[in-house]
DNA sequence: CATTGGCACTCACGAACCAAGAGTGCTAAC
DNA sequence: GTTAGCACTCTTGGTTCGTGAGTGCCAATG
């Protein structure tokens, strides 16, 4: 494949990303000021056809890029989008949320991309797998209401609100906090056995144990799955190509109901960015859109995801850039947030 | 008004709600077995027309429900619709969702009314105004990271991991909880006296005070608005009147824009459910759109809403019935988690 | 042999037009 | 007060047709 034609084919990709529309053999001469004629343009056109880059929505009209074409554009036709100075400012600016519990900050991060790129945005919890606990808590808080805290390693907190009849007295919390934390400190699940151990150990109150256990197991079964946030998706619709209604709602019905079991964000790549172009995508639903993801690490070894979902025809130099600078930024807040302004 | 206008109302109505569309002398006369004829109706009708009823999409068509018309409906006309017992069984059966933290919650259920009424819905956590400090909570939870857990009377758990440099004793934990539980307990705000106050009663690591006391200035201004969690967002797309992308997107994009300030939800009644019919809407952006809104009690007072947002022809009894189903059924999880099967 | 101008051909798109159908208002008769 | 009849209106869907952007092929050229 010679220069010439990377350069066209190039040429073509950014003309459509741009205008959303076929790009003529004339048309691309004159707003590109290229050094041939439309003719021979032409020629080079039907072999890039040929090679499978370039295709015809109908005979007789110009050429759109085939994913295949996406793909070595953004492999090695693009010219990385670098961020001004002024969008990284704007970035810093807005990324400057008070962090509080970390689905909130995903879930507010997702929505801060939605609103810089104009694309719909997915954003996802770590990826816990099995994930050990650290500690339970326990405490009055109200006449007669118990909040349990659980932390795991790695950063998830989850917390309950639990109403009882009458409130037990301090001494049993205390023995209740005690033997849960003995007996389920660094594991990753619930077996008989320990709750048998732990009610053992427990002795009076251990009735107690029943609903904060069942709890217990939620949060290990809740971290099994990531949790996805999505946002932005009225972006979706000023996309030409969702010009149809049907069309747009089968994706937005994907999207948010694929949600919990989004089998797109498997990322190998540990910090780079991942492109996947229409049919790349596992999922049929998405043959004929595009997701850029990112990863940003949350602590040993865990990490988070934020991209954007469009059509395939999407701004894809932009958007990594974009994206990889904020995945980055998160990176650094959530690791080192006592060193947060410079 | 006489009676016989009212029946013709009601009947047009729940058949334009059915089809959507416009529904015409003849065609009511056939389905709805009336006993007169198809010129007496449009007699009627057209009294109905002059009254501000109805109105026509052109000259030549048949008959739309204006707001008006609908408002008279849904206050006097429509039959309640009642839940089947299979209705009932569904919704308690998805209903027994493994209830966490209270948005979570929240947010759950809005996604479950999503589904079951195939509408977009917005929930809302509860609006907390001004709500009291409970109880604050530190414990080192990793090698260099302690946890935070602030517990507002009402419900509210936040929570904040909190990364340092060196872990502080267990006696300056012990020290800073107590002097802070003591200064800020019943607290609504964070005062410059108080935080002085705290710090010369907590002493040695007194340094520490700052990120926790910006965390919980952070928290009471969070509680200040309410959070609208949305979703079912692609139910709109599949209504007819939404087939106009650009409407479609009007009204999505207000909805997950305004989510933070929708102004829309005061809602007076205190059980009841609230229907905002086209332009009763507060917003102008949904002028051509209704809400249905119902509230549930979260504790002493504090109400959480649950509500559904589609066109102006929406089945207002059917949703009204639901809602409030659901919203009781909420409302009683809430409360009484103990007794929760029966 | 790659490049280019010329030419005939194709096809989507929008405008104009037309027929069918559903619905209306009005009027005169019951 | 109710109804049948009638003339009229307006949307909807299908057809036709011209226009324009674009193509492929070919012959001529440096």
């Amino acid at each position: 494949m010679d220069m010439r034609k990377r350069r066209i084919l190039k040429a073509i990709v950014d003309e459509y990303i741009q205008n959303a529309e076929p790009v003529g053999s004339k048309s691309l001469v004159d707003r590109h000021n290229m050094d041939i004629s439309p003719a021979t343009l032409r020629h080079e056109m039907a072999a890039l056809e040929e090679m499978g880059y370039l295709e015809q929505p109908h005979t007789s009209a110009g050429r759109i890029p085939t994913p295949r074409g996406y793909r070595l554009y953004v492999d090695e036709l693009m010219q990385r989008h670098r961020l001004s100075q002024q969008e990284m400012l704007a970035v810093n600016d807005t990324m400057r949320l008070r962090i509080q519990e970390l689905d909130k900050l995903i879930s507010e991060a997702g929505r801060l991309v939605a609103g810089m790129t104009r694309y719909a945005t997915v954003a996802a919890s770590p990826h816990v797998g099995v994930s050990r606990l650290q500690k339970v808590e326990l405490f009055p808080a109200e006449p007669s209401a118990l909040v349990i805290v659980v932390v795991l390693e790695g950063g998830v907190v989850k917390n309950k609100w639990l109403r009882l009849a009458a409130l037990p007295s301090a001494q049993t919390i205390t023995r209740l906090t005690a033997s849960i934390n003995t007996v389920f400190s660094g594991q990753t699940a619930i077996s008989f056995y320990d709750v048998e151990r732990c009610i053992a150990m427990t002795g009076e109150g251990s009735e107690l144990l029943h609903p904060i256990l069942e709890f217990l197991s939620d949060v290990f079964k809740g971290t099994e799955h990531r949790e996805v946030f999505l946002s932005g998706e009225s972006h979706l619709l000023s996309q030409p190509e969702y010009r149809d209604v049907l069309k747009a709602r089968r994706t937005l019905e994907y999207l948010s109901e694929q949600r919990h079991s989004l089998s797109l964000l498997p990322l190998d790549k540990p910090d780079g960015v991942k492109i996947m172009i229409g049919p790349e995508n596992a999922a049929t639903e998405l043959s004929d859109a595009s997701v850029i993801l990112a990863s940003f690490p949350i602590s040993d070894g865990q990490s988070g995801l934020i991209g954007v979902v469009g059509p395939t025809r999407m701004d894809y130099s932009k958007l990594a850039s974009h994206l990889t600078y904020i995945a980055a930024r998160l990176g650094r807040l959530l690791q080192h947030e006592e060193e947060e302004s410079p």
